[in-house]
RNA sequence: CGGAGUGUAGCUCAGACUGGUAGAGCACUGCUUUCGGGAGGCAGGGGCCGGAGGUUCAAAUCCUCUCACUCCGACCA
């Protein structure tokens, strides 16, 4: 006998059991793919406009791709803090942004009259801890992240998660002694990014964006190609065809090569298009879509260190202000842009990394012996092994559970029916090619389990 | 924030113009027939028609106010 703890190992992983209300319709609001499939699927319940409940398969997807954008933090020495969401107004009075922000800033009040607010973003909280803290060069360079919910109060939320009021971000913050050392900061999280998107499946092409007051070319939009994507997008092709996981990278070593690699070629979005430049790639080489920005980096120097009073003691002893940098990835818009990336008529196709389970296992007649025989055994083969499953053992008919299969869109599909049990098969199916193949259930699970 | 809409069953929507006992399909419950791609039959359950005022013998329906949500635009991770 196992017990309940046993059981669950794992999470559920039942249908039967799991929460996931998904809707043959399409609810009338959502307008965009990601937003309808989401709702479809039943990962996410929209609690007011532009905020949203993750239910359970929503939810997965969410903590798998927070956890390939923490990982590849990690890899490049950016160390994990976690700051309030709720932060004082005073703090953004020091920087001068409580009075420019605008009706965008959540503004609160609490119960001893003291100003507050629902953190848009993190640049006067993180100086201010690092100013408090870190007093001579010797310290430096520091990279910091936290990967927490924000609140801009958009005048109009739309397109479900890609463009809510409250979402998920990671933000990085960088410290350095001079420029120099900023761009080096810059340069890592700039690798880093590549990978971290190329690791989702998505082909994440950098564009240079707007500096601001600061100047200087060090500010990048890290932009998706979907055909539903939010703005028009020009590059070169070769930029969508770099694979960055294949690229061996030293971090700590000189990564302005790899940079330049990819900032050399054209890449603009529509708001910095210029067609005389484009025009002048071979025709072959020009790429004309639609794109989805999910992420963006910035060098800022002393915008927020100059009017804080971040300063460390520098070699010869007088105070230098530290030169800073900011670094987003919209954790929770990724689960729509990945979406809007990959889906087909019937739902969803997610890439193996952050797909909520790796197999959906679909037992076609339960209460069949044979097909709950041959089922079970896999379900159990699978728990064994670790590896995630979603075993639709519900009582109802083919067609529903066929197509919710398709609708929550996990890479692989096994397929138990009476007919195929007959003959000693059940059938795989590959939700991004629809190849379907009949194999005996053990070769079948030794398949889609090997380690590639 | 400008402009335009919509709020009726869990979902998609009719009913409103022309006031008179709340509707359909899907979903749900039970039985049944089906059984490899959202099936069929029978029988059920489910609504203060977003909220508050008003007009009227009578309001989902007409009027006023209000709240919420959606779309277009400007803005944006």
């Amino acid at each position: 006998m196992r017990g309940p703890s046993a059981r669950h190992q794992g999470g559920v992983m039942r249908s039967s059991q799991f929460f996931m209300p998904t809707m043959k319709e399409t609810p009338a609001e959502a307008q965009i793919v990601s937003h309808r499939l989401m709702l479809r699927a039943g990962m996410i319940k929209q609690a007011s406009a532009g905020i949203y409940s993750w239910l359970p398969l929503g939810f997965k997807v969410l903590k798998k791709i927070e956890q390939i954008v923490r990982e590849e933090q990690d890899a490049i020495g950016c160390q994990e803090v976690l700051m309030p969401t709720i932060q004082p107004a005073d703090l953004w009075r020091e920087s001068g942004r409580y009075e420019d922000y605008g009706k965008e800033m959540l503004r609160i009040t609490d119960r001893h009259e003291r100003e507050m607010l629902y953190g848009p973003t993190n640049e006067e909280m993180i100086t201010d801890i690092f100013r408090t803290h870190v007093k001579s060069y010797r310290e430096l360079p520091k990279l910091l992240y936290h990967i927490q919910w924000k609140f801009r109060d958009e005048v109009r939320p739309r397109f479900g998660v890609m463009r809510g009021r409250e979402f998920l971000m990671k933000d990085a913050y960088s410290f350095d002694l001079d420029f120099a050392g900023a761009k080096r900061a810059y340069n890592k999280m700039f690798v880093s990014y590549l990978r971290t998107y190329a690791r989702m499946g998505l082909k994440a092409i950098p564009m240079a964006a707007d500096s601001g007051p600061i100047g200087g070319d060090l500010s990048h939009e890290f932009i998706i190609l979907a055909k539903t994507g939010e703005s028009a997008v020009y590059c070169h092709r070769d930029l969508v065809e770099f694979d960055m996981l294949k690229t061996e990278i030293d971090h700590e070593g000189d990564l302005q090569p790899i940079v330049d690699r990819w900032t050399s070629l054209y890449a603009a979005t529509d708001e910095k298009h210029d067609a005389a430049t484009f025009e002048k790639i071979p025709a072959d080489k020009r790429v004309n879509e639609r794109g989805i920005e999910v992420g963006h980096i910035f060098y800022f120097g002393t915008k927020y260190s100059a009017p804080m009073k971040a300063q460390v003691g520098g070699q010869t002893g007088d105070p230098v202000t530290l030169h800073m940098g900011s670094y987003g990835i919209g954790v929770s818009r990724l689960v729509g842009a990945v979406i809007e990336a990959s889906h087909d008529e019937a739902g969803i196709i997610w890439p193996e990394s952050v797909a909520p389970f790796r197999i959906g296992l679909v037992n076609l007649k339960v209460g069949d012996a044979a097909c709950d025989a041959v089922a079970s055994d896999l379900y159990a083969r699978c728990l064994a092994a670790k590896v995630e499953v979603l075993y639709d053992d519900r009582d109802d008919r083919p067609g529903p559970k066929l197509a919710d299969m398709d609708l929550i869109g996990l890479p692989w599909q096994i397929v138990v029916g009476p007919r195929g049990v007959k003959s000693g098969v059940v059938e795989i199916k590959n939700r991004k090619t629809g190849e379907k193949v009949e194999l005996a259930p053990e070769q079948a699970f030794n398949k889609l389990t090997a380690r590639a």
